[in-house]
DNA sequence: CAATAAAGGTGACTTAGGTCACCGATGAGT
DNA sequence: ACTCATCGGTGACCTAAGTCACCTTTATTG
């Protein structure tokens, strides 16, 4: 029943893993759901497993000091989060904070599994690497943006990035959810938004912003 | 001969490799020397082998769009490449620039031995893994600093770092240098570092800054 | 439907930090 | 000793972006 459901997740966003894999993560997974606005990871806190992500929408943030957020990137269907890979092996405390955008469905695989996982399966081992890899990419994108782009770039680059990853061209947000996620003002982003408006790139609407281009 | 010189540098920087690994690199391996100031990589490269930093220091920087540079981190011996690691895995361009800033010896690994070294060798994996994970933190505080943190604390934290990394009290540097990696320009940095002088936590003099605390 | 909260607009002001112009001090090479 | 490049100091100025105050519009709820 519970082992049918896993399976059809697996099958549906891990397809690529191997027979023995799929089975081994099917007896040893379990599945944890996740209301939207819940945090599956908070800064400091110790994980115990790694998560796939089968379902739903998660965010990721760095807390800085002061408890304000910086958005770094979104974790989908398919993905697993490298942070909880890393820390998971190392055993060491998490250092970003994760928060669920919409129901989530993560299958949590126990942290004892990770070494055996690397070396008996050729393509867990692939979509580890993988994994890390573009979040590491992910990353350097982040610091490109904050380190050399002023914030009417990082908007439009914010916003490209939305409209792409969720794939829709009406974007179900607020100027003030935006600031927070660029660690900025409402009243800027407001300023800024109107302007890329007037030049024909998004039409504004309250709660929602709709992409032009 | 130079079998010899590889095994004294794996000893005296690896010695936690397990010794079939280290007659395996001792065999693959090859030595590259390079120059003050010469690019180990460059954004764009594509990776043919992965690098163990053996002798010297190295600087790892992110390129801007418009050239400039922004510095992440440093790799000094028994540190490896992370980003060479992962994109000679697969096979992909490097997003960073590595510079030698003094006379630096690597020990280039063929990408691939990087498959068969993962799964045979635990010491191997483990360091891998240990290298991606502090880069990844690395990342993670290069972000902190830049998304929430001001130009003094920002430059306060990158001269700790330097005093901390390069086991010095003196640091040679110029305040164009500074400037150039916190992508700032020379007169802010001139005038934060005034400050920090009137606080008593550096002293300032041609080529070189002493730390007072 | 009145009351309230949330979202968004806008002008005035402040400030960190980037830019410009120019200076003097230091040190290396001829 | 003279020349020239590099390094650092400084005042004047500019601009992006953060802040404050206050407003209107829209949606929600009792």
């Amino acid at each position: 029943m519970k082992t049918e459901t896993i399976q059809s997740y697996i099958d549906s966003h891990f397809s690529f893993f191997e027979p023995d894999l799929k089975k081994v993560l099917i007896e040893n997974g379990t599945l944890k759901t996740f209301v939207a606005d819940e945090m599956l990871m908070q800064t400091g806190q110790n994980m115990r497993s790694t998560t796939l992500i089968v379902e739903g929408l998660v965010k990721l943030y760095r807390e800085g000091d002061d408890g304000n957020e910086f958005f770094m990137y979104y974790l989908q269907p398919g993905n697993a989060c490298a942070l909880s890979m890393i820390c998971a092996t190392k055993q060491e405390t998490s250092e970003v904070m994760a928060k669920a955008v919409e129901p989530t469905i993560g299958l949590m695989i126990p942290i004892s599994l990770m070494d055996t996982l690397m070396k008996e399966y050729k393509t867990w081992y692939y979509f580890v690497l993988e994994t890390y890899r573009n979040r590491f990419e992910e990353l350097l994108t982040v610091i490109d943006n904050i380190a050399f782009k002023s914030m009417d770039e990082r908007l439009a680059f914010y916003l490209e990035k939305q409209f792409k990853d969720l794939k829709t061209r009406s974007l179900s947000v607020t100027h003030g959810d935006i600031a927070n996620d660029l660690n900025s003002s409402r009243e800027v982003i407001s300023r800024l938004l109107k302007k890329m408006e007037q030049r024909g790139e998004v039409a504004l609407h309250r709660n929602y912003i709709q992409y032009l281009k």
